[in-house]
DNA sequence: AAAAAACCATGACCCGGGGGAGAGAAATAC
DNA sequence: GTATTTCTCTCCCCCGGGTCATGGTTTTTT
């Protein structure tokens, strides 16, 4: 019975697991050497381990965790066959699903190979996410977008900074904003709702200008990057709504869209808008 | 100018990056906030900080590391556009590489849809590695396997449990070997040598039984799991030449069979064989 | 002006090990 | 029997954040 038990070096040397692999082993109690030095910690191995072993590594190889690893060599020590063809069969579908993400990361890779153009993709990825509900001041109105947006900034700007309002404290919390209540894009007679949000008690001289809050909401968010008369801006709304219909929501309200940055002082290749879709929560 | 500067919770609204990587691409410097509250410790980004924040959360989705976003968005911010597809088709391949080798894991998780198969593997995957010199006490005959097994490992034990060797301190430093001089595989006359690694001086009354030292060797190395005498352990060695040829290795001297358990006293089924072949270093 | 709510800060643990430091133990050599 | 080499031990930092926990700040509400 030669070498019955060994030593953490020659044990790896056999199993081709590295120390340190197996004193994690050890620590999480997926391998735990059959002796064990009390006053020096040396780790002793038994023969028996080395199938033990060879199974972890398999499993390891094949992507599962420690955790999972415990679970079925329990599993198939107790002859638990179902537990372990339900591990498998999770761990094949995650495998699976790895394999496309990739995949689309290799095409990605692949096809932008100049990578500058990457950066150029000025229409980001649509996302749903939670918008906070706002109190804003606001105008709404009919006419053409560019008409609309400077003017009625121009207002809510000089009206919060009226020395009245000033002195009360009321300030602006966010990027300005505009509303849009048409069912269809349109170039004219858009309707339109020009906001920006705001913390204390606005006075307003001009009736048309009130303070509401808006309701909190799920949307859907691309951020579009360049002029706002460029194609790309509806690109972004493309995007949006071509993401609502793959995943089967459905769009409500009006939608958003917030000025990152200030048209008065940007480039306008460098504006950056945020359009944001309220969609009904699934 | 509505909201020049944002508290981390706004950034991470508008750019989807959570707050805790925000800090973490702070503290690595790949993204550091525009203002900083000396007191407080408070970040505030910029909106010209949206850009890049978003080019991170494009490269991140991607797998590019931290480190290597640093990198880029340097190389890019200097035109180096070089430096820039370099690491793109690096990634690129890294990608490719990766979704190899886990079509691979599918297919294996696909196909051992039971499982209980994957462990009835009886043969490990050929390994190559070190092995070191070893001193062995050892004898060389010609004859049957079983033959020459039983009858020199028998010999060597009571060698080395001589009243004479034990008084010395010889003792027994690993499991039992056999070493294989034949080109081929043979049934009957076969060339072996069997052996079992020892320490100190051995002191032994037959002439055939000598100490020597094996020196260290590059070997391919599986381990076969079952009786000696069944398809596998010739499957073992099946894969381990298989591996040999497929990876342009050469084989030279004799093979070793390394014994782990003892077959006295396990079970045939259970038995652990190591096959190494040594080859040429490349 | 005080109280409450929301927000932000740092820090530690988790995955699965690789890499390395410094100290103690075991094997070999003389 | 001693000295040297070789093992082995534990402890800490690294990847890229998610997930608490605890405590200070800011904003909002009353």
């Amino acid at each position: 019975m030669p070498a019955g038990k060994m030593t953490i070096g020659s044990f790896s040397h056999m199993t081709y697991l590295s120390q340190k692999a197996l004193r994690l082993y050890d620590k999480k109690g997926v391998l735990v050497p059959g002796f064990k030095d009390r006053f020096t910690g040396y780790r002793y191995y038994t023969i028996d381990q080395i199938e033990d072993a060879l199974k972890i590594k398999v499993l390891s190889k094949l992507g599962f965790g420690l955790l999972e690893i415990s679970e079925i060599l329990r599993a198939v020590g107790d002859g638990d066959d179902k537990t372990v063809s339900l591990l498998i069969s999770k761990k094949h579908r995650e495998t699976m699903e790895e394999i496309g993400r990739l995949e689309k990361i290799e095409s990605l890779l692949n096809q932008k190979r100049d990578f500058m153009e990457l950066f150029e993709m000025n229409v980001s990825k649509p996302v749903v996410k939670d918008s906070p509900a706002l109190r804003i001041l606001s105008a709404r109105r009919t006419g053409t977008y560019e008409q609309i947006c400077s003017e009625i900034s121009e207002e809510l700007i000089r009206i919060i900074n009226s020395p009245e309002n000033r002195e009360k404290g009321v300030r602006i919390t966010g990027p300005c904003m505009s509303l849009c209540y048409d069912e269809e894009y349109r170039e004219n007679d858009a309707d339109i709702e020009m906001a920006i949000p705001v913390r204390g008690q606005v006075v307003s001289d001009n009736p048309a200008y009130s303070v509401r809050t808006i309701p909190a909401c799920t949307v859907v968010s691309v951020i579009y990057k360049g002029p706002y008369a460029h194609e790309g801006f509806s690109a972004a709304f493309g995007n949006a709504f071509k993401f609502i219909a793959e995943n089967n929501l459905e769009s409500f309200g009006p939608d958003r869209q917030i000025y990152l940055n200030d048209p008065s002082e940007t480039d306008s290749k460098d504006l950056l808008t945020e359009v944001q879709i309220p969609v009904k929560k699934v």
